[in-house]
DNA sequence: CCCTCGATCAC
DNA sequence: CCTCATATCGAGGG
């Protein structure tokens, strides 16, 4: 009998850590200009409407201190902060290059890889540390060490059972933060917790889940699973039951190919004038479709979003029969959607955004034109 | 099963 | 005054 449940256990029992490289793109500007480490830094994006119009990205911690944090606008953190604070433009293709270099380093330290956005990343090391979580803490020791010797750039690791508990262990003790939450851990670590620690458990939910008395993920827990059901639907009822109890199946695996491209821009001013909006949108569509060919895709579904004066955000789309990849198609069924949706609606657009979905690889695509000819000849 | 659209989340 | 990009779900309709 205790044979098999070990048997049971080293089949089962995983590992996993979730790095996550902290507050990243500010520390990449600080990494590139070491002067800035004592100041406020605060990577902007600015939308163009004015002088300071825009959100803030990403502040390093000297600024979130003044309650400068991810979301918020420009002006807004200019005036928390005045003086020796430092605001910048994004540069995506810096960040991107150091975290390309980074997600190898890590990849290399995995059994099974799988990074989520730009700065995160799970590594299943069930393997590699042999199911030891004492193994796992010197490894991440040793990945922080080799990330900080090689990329000058800290981060945050979470360690535990599965993706659920080690992504919020990792934001526990952060910059520069190691967690460790073993399995017998699991249900004294995540039931104190607020249910906002929850992916999944945004705004809206937290708030709804307040009005059902759920606060902590203890809460939540105790609550009845049909109930769950009930107010958020099987898939999220079932989810958010077993993520308050700590299980979580979720294999870590590398991420395929994305699955839609797409750019949203703030107009210069409100508008529902056809042409200044189809201008924008075009410009939107040329960089969609160098995305496309960059990664030799055809596409079968063109969408547009438009995200009124009122902030409430609408979207068309439309699917073709088959696949094309050709901008001017692009372009024209862009302009088209918008045309129909300004017919549709009253208010001013605010942002103006182009997406492509339903991908086909182009040599598939050829391939299906190719057979059609050939049919169409005999 | 596919399409469309809004909502939500989170980067 | 309030960015950007992607994924997922559910409802409604076919």
């Amino acid at each position: 009998m205790t044979f098999f449940i070990r048997e049971v256990a080293t089949l089962q029992a995983r590992v996993i850590m979730l790095v996550d490289l902290d507050y990243f793109f500010a520390q990449c500007e600080e990494r590139r200009n070491p002067s800035l480490k004592d100041k406020p830094v605060v990577v902007c994006v600015y939308s163009g409407r004015s002088e300071d119009s825009g959100a803030v990205s990403t502040a390093n911690y000297i600024a979130r201190k003044y309650g400068v944090t991810s979301g918020i606008p420009i002006f807004l953190a200019k005036k928390k902060l005045k003086k020796d604070a430092v605001f910048l433009p994004m540069d995506h293709e810096f960040y991107e290059e150091v975290s390309g270099k980074i997600m190898r380093i890590l990849r290399s330290h995995a059994d099974f890889f799988e990074q989520v956005g730009i700065d995160e990343a799970y590594l299943d090391v069930s393997q590699k540390v042999k199911g030891s979580f004492e193994e796992a803490k010197e490894l991440a020791q040793k990945i922080k060490e080799e990330v900080k010797a090689q990329q000058k750039l800290t981060c945050s690791i979470g360690i535990g059972p599965n993706k659920l508990v080690a992504k919020i262990a990792a934001d526990i003790q952060k910059p520069d933060g190691l967690t460790i939450v073993k399995h017998e851990q699991v249900e004294s670590f995540l039931s104190p917790l607020p249910v906002s620690r929850l992916i999944g458990v945004g705004r809206k939910t937290k708030k709804k889940m307040q009005t059902l008395g759920i606060r902590t993920i203890g809460d939540l827990a105790k609550y009845d699973v049909q109930r769950l059901i009930e107010v958020f639907g099987k898939k999220l009822g079932i989810y958010f039951h077993n993520a308050s109890i700590g299980v979580d199946d979720e294999s870590v695996q590398e991420r395929g190919e994305v699955e839609s491209i797409s750019r949203i821009s703030t107009l210069k001013g409100d508008t529902r004038d056809l042409k200044v909006i189809v201008e924008k949108a075009n410009q939107l569509c040329d960089e969609v479709h160098a995305k496309l060919v960059q990664r030799e895709l055809g596409f079968k579904s063109v969408g547009i979003v438009a995200v009124m004066v009122d902030m409430s955000v609408r979207s068309r789309s439309r699917t073709f029969e088959n696949p094309t990849n050709e901008l001017e198609v692009l372009k024209k069924t862009v302009k088209e959607l918008f045309e129909k949706f300004l017919n549709e609606s009253e208010l001013e657009a605010r942002r103006v955004g182009v997406k492509v979905s339903n991908f086909v690889k182009e040599q598939e695509r050829q391939k299906q034109i190719t057979n059609f000819i050939g049919l169409a000849k005999n």
